[in-house]
DNA sequence: TTGTACGCGTTATCAC
DNA sequence: GTGATAACGCGTACAA
């Protein structure tokens, strides 16, 4: 049985303007009708209804965070780390995992985006984002983490500062004298790939190395694939001596490669990862990593947002810093 | 600007009747005013108001999990998992992460319960659920997974089998010659903690093994903790020879403080894990875990959730079958 | 201090 | 084939 506002009226002998009143607290209420409502309240443990709040007032107070490439222990921490900002600025956040389906996303999006929420953050999958267009023009309050999309220039992102993440982990590993340096990637499309892609190259270019496309190899953002990929790699090109993965499962899949070919790191190859998966410490030796603080992701993507739903005009490209986690992998003790 | 049936109809000369229908197929429209009509929706990109369709309609097809103990890596399989089986059974999901916070558990169950969603998955926190009472005696379809509530028998949850869990992993360190087994839980008010601690207790008894609760230390579910649980414990009992941990983060923990005491596993300190992470593989050696298939959970789990919908007094109490993935951290090569 | 009346955007019923 | 009209549950200007 369902406790409407007009029930609490009903058997309080008042109107459901006095019951609103009282719940929201906004007009002066007599006490004795103040606690004959509350009693009622209290005893059929009413709640109004939030979709007819909603449509009333055309507003939500919650936002929704659209992602597609879980569950990846960085995205993992992205995604905690919104919920809190969130919580803190007095949203509610709904979360949705799309897995790379670019059907489900838009889906997703546009289920939410029907005046259900205030704004959106969305990491978008691979390919192409068009059907946002007309949200774009609706002026409907959303920001892109982790990748964007270099055609809806219209929308703000905060993102890593990719091409200094790929540069500074190649440059690290010339450093150590590596000069054929293998890449696993996830997806060949996102700026997260790309992105860091043009840092290794330019890295290579200021060091004299000729770039090869073929040190370059598809993980699918997963440990099959990366160990798959890895293996690959490594069987084609025995100069390979250092490889760059550039997200924590891939990681985990490229050391189980190595596993398996009894290959030690960083002796047999060094290595980087991208990201910063909690077994990165305890693994031996240890993982250095390129990495940004998924909090600070996630806590300006959330305040990117807000100024957004503020401010429809509020359009910055934040690109964060990333920085190096050394440990033991790429050949440093 | 927001455009609504109202904007449409007038635009196109007709009653907004005429276009809610047009646009939900429910009756036959003339071929003119349809491309008419489909020709504005196309135009202005019109997407019906969920809200007012759920208001009017009185369902969703929206379901929710509320998570306490995010994110774990576990509960993150599990996340997805029931993700995936929503969307095949044609519903949205809405997840929210809570974090341990009762206060946030609530706020966010009664947000969606207040005739948002059609069902509610909920893995509770660690304190008392009796704020879930009202909902009960409503009806509201709500199924409890991970942990359950003995004191909630009316509702239907989703559980490993804890007790099996606990009882098979002491009995195979047990099996190994270990006789001084210490225990690393998160919380202790929560069934996959006293469930699994009760198969502990069980095994000792069956092997003539007294149970010393100071071998019990809680880890509070996070990697620090359980480092400094790790240390604490083998610091005052070097009588230990095996330590049993019961959750993928606090097993990092585990090793890290391991690796920090210079202690090798498992000839100095036989170990088992719960749970299942993507790292355990990599790891020298590799963890031993008793472990669900969250996929399992996540999926049965939501089928209930359905259940419960279609039929309020659908109330199965499912434990799972949990097993042994047995790698080299206990003693077994 | 309390009540009346209207509208938020939709869908369902019933007429024409 | 099309259109009034009411209703979903709530908030609020306005009146009493």
């Amino acid at each position: 049985m369902k406790i409407t506002m007009k029930d609490i009226a009903k058997e309080a002998g008042v109107s459901v303007t006095t019951v609103s009143h009282v719940i929201n607290g906004t007009k002066r209420i007599s006490e004795e009708t103040y606690t004959k409502i509350m009693s009622l309240v209290e005893k059929y443990s009413y709640v109004p209804n939030t979709m007819a709040q909603n449509l009333r007032q055309q507003n939500s107070n919650m936002a929704a965070l659209v992602v597609s490439s879980f569950p990846d222990s960085y995205i993992t921490s992205i995604v905690k780390a919104v919920g809190e900002r969130a919580r803190d600025r007095g949203y509610h956040l709904l979360f949705i995992n799309t897995n790379e389906n670019q059907k489900d996303e838009q889906e997703a999006v546009t289920l939410l985006t029907s005046r259900m929420i205030d704004g959106l953050i969305l990491s978008p999958t691979t390919r192409d984002a068009n059907y946002l267009q007309p949200l774009i023009e609706r002026k409907f309050p959303i920001v892109l983490v982790n990748r964007y999309d270099p055609k809806l220039i219209e929308l703000p992102w905060v993102t890593a500062d990719d091409f200094q993440a790929g540069y500074d982990g190649t440059y690290h590993l010339i450093g150590h004298g590596h000069r054929n340096i293998g890449i696993i990637y996830n997806f060949p499309e996102v700026t997260t790939t790309t992105d860091r892609l043009e840092g290794y190259k330019e890295a290579l270019k200021q060091s004299g190395i000729p770039f090869r496309e073929e040190y370059l190899v598809q993980g699918y953002g997963s440990i099959e694939g990366a160990a798959l990929a890895t293996e690959k790699l490594l069987t084609a090109h025995k100069e390979i001596t250092a490889i760059f993965v550039l997200s924590d499962r891939m990681t985990i899949g490229t050391i189980s490669a190595l596993k398996n070919m009894s290959k030690k790191w960083p002796n047999d190859i060094a290595l980087i990862g991208y990201g910063d998966f909690e077994a990165s410490t305890i693994i031996d030796p240890p993982i250095t990593n390129v990495s940004l603080p998924p909090d600070t992701v996630g806590k300006t993507a959330f305040d990117a947002l807000l100024n957004r739903i503020q401010n429809p005009n509020y359009n910055k490209h934040i690109q964060l810093p990333t920085s190096l986690v050394i440990r033991k992998s790429c050949g440093c003790n």
